[in-house]
DNA sequence: ATCGGGGTTCCAGCCGCTGGAAGGTCAAGG
DNA sequence: CCTTGACCTTCCAGCGGCTGGAACCCCGAT
């Protein structure tokens, strides 16, 4: 099996597919022209690291899940202890970027958005006295 | 002011200063020793340009900012567009997180975690019937 | 013989810094 | 006057995870 079979198989472009042999995470035969022969077991690691990029987990960590499920004397306790320091992560990148949400949101909602100069967005960055108003209940 | 006082006043590293510079965000004059020479605005737009980021702008977004900061005749509209494109971009990012997250955390909770090689977390990455059980009422 | 659609390697670029090497400048202290 | 040490300078390389492109080879069909 060629590269772009494998390709549309695993459901990774081919760029790809050499750029993991390249760093080390699959070892494909080569066939006498020098193409890439795949195996069936090719195709499968490369569907299963696809889906662990989709899941956010790093190239690393991709590679340390791979060997685990290589490995029949694996103890889950890795696997899950992979996936929980990734999972904080995750719960990092969603609290920063919660928190930059609500501070635009708040910006945007207080920007007239009209033909005028006056921007509390550009206020606020310039951190001139930034804050709207001091509001009143009915806001929230 | 030289880099250094300019890093502690606007908060940024002298490092991305000197980045910023290379990228035109900022052009501090010279001082005869070769030295940057900061002035009082330029650190203003350095400390502007820490906010934008911490924002989550793009550098180009940030450039563009400057740039109606800078400009009396600018319309609000042109920063709120901006501001709201961003939003978007956070608002998408936060749901692909979030998708992770949830998928995730169902793994993790379907794992055993013990020294056992039997692994959810493993069979749903390699697709092999990963779901864990139709589950009754009870698990939500 | 030629053409199109594969495949190959290698180098460069994306974003936004960050680290490090190799060297110049300056004020203070001996 | 010399040294020390803290600052400053430039330039190059690397991070992650690809992606695009150039320049080339291979193979089957016409």
């Amino acid at each position: 099996m060629n590269i772009g079979e494998a390709a549309g198989r695993s459901g990774l472009p081919a760029k790809t597919i050499r750029y993991y042999e390249d760093i080390g995470l699959i070892k494909p035969l080569r066939d006498a022209n020098g193409y890439r022969a795949f195996r069936e077991s090719e195709v499968q690691k490369l569907a299963f690291l696809g889906r662990a990029r989709a899941l956010g987990f790093t190239i690393e960590d991709c590679r340390s899940l791979l060997q685990l499920w290589e490995k029949s004397d694996r103890e889950s306790a890795d696997v899950k202890r992979i996936a929980e320091e990734h999972l904080t992560t995750i719960e990092e990148k969603i609290a920063e970027l919660t928190t930059m949400h609500a501070s635009l949101t708040r910006l945007v909602a207080a920007c007239a958005g009209d033909d005028r100069p006056d921007c509390p967005i550009l206020l606020d960055l310039a951190a001139e006295e930034a804050r709207p108003e001091p509001v009143t209940d009915d806001v929230r």
